[in-house]
DNA sequence: ACAACATATAGATAACCGTCTATATTTAGA
DNA sequence: TCTAAATATAGACGGTTATCTATATGTTGT
């Protein structure tokens, strides 16, 4: 477990703006201008969001015409939620198994 | 399901610092100077770690003489985890059941 | 070709946060 | 009671980011 790379990952949907967006992307694709207004935020915000979303991977973009239809890569959003599944249980290379001794 | 609420939860967990200070608590109980050992920032830095981890309640500290025990808070972390796992599941509430008329 | 609509980009701003240094508080032991 | 060790608090700083306005780009239909 690469704790700088999953806590990136995480921050990024540890924004209750795109936990929104991809709860309204759970039951199917949605063009930007629908999920627009769901916000109260203007085009360009979303546009970002999108973007960053996209970018890591949780979201797939696919133009047709002047509209861009989004919708969960469900493939990487399993493979995140078994990578945060196993973040808390103990493991068998879990580092407090290699603790220095302790001073107390 | 609230997203601020559930953001806000995600965020203290979606550091690096304080993934592994989660970690090393998973295998039990650890006083600060000796979690501090693993870490090359100030002796302060993890005094604010801990403090934001307790006041979210994934940490417990008990406090014996001059040292304070840090241990995880199970139940809240199970919890935890359980709303994430439903983050991403179809809900029959889910707020995609219920969106107004598509544009296209 | 032009108008209208969907989306992207650029640049600015304000808020948040992880970190630091300096210092205070608390506790144990000599 | 004095010293050393563990922890907490205060305040400052720099980087990141969510947001905005203004504008550009791309696409469709008339």
């Amino acid at each position: 477990m690469n704790y700088e790379q999953y806590a990136a990952k995480l921050k990024i949907i540890a924004d209750p703006k795109r936990m929104k967006i991809i709860d309204l992307l759970s039951c199917g694709e949605m063009c930007a201008c629908n999920i627009l207004t769901y916000f109260d935020f203007t085009q360009p915000t979303l546009s970002h969001h999108m973007k960053v979303l996209e970018q890591a991977g949780f979201v797939t973009v696919t133009k047709k015409g002047k509209w861009n239809h989004y919708s969960l890569n469900q493939e990487t959003l399993t493979e995140f939620m078994k990578e945060f599944n196993q973040l808390f249980s103990s493991k068998d290379d879990c580092i407090c198994r290699n603790k220095p001794t302790n001073k107390k």
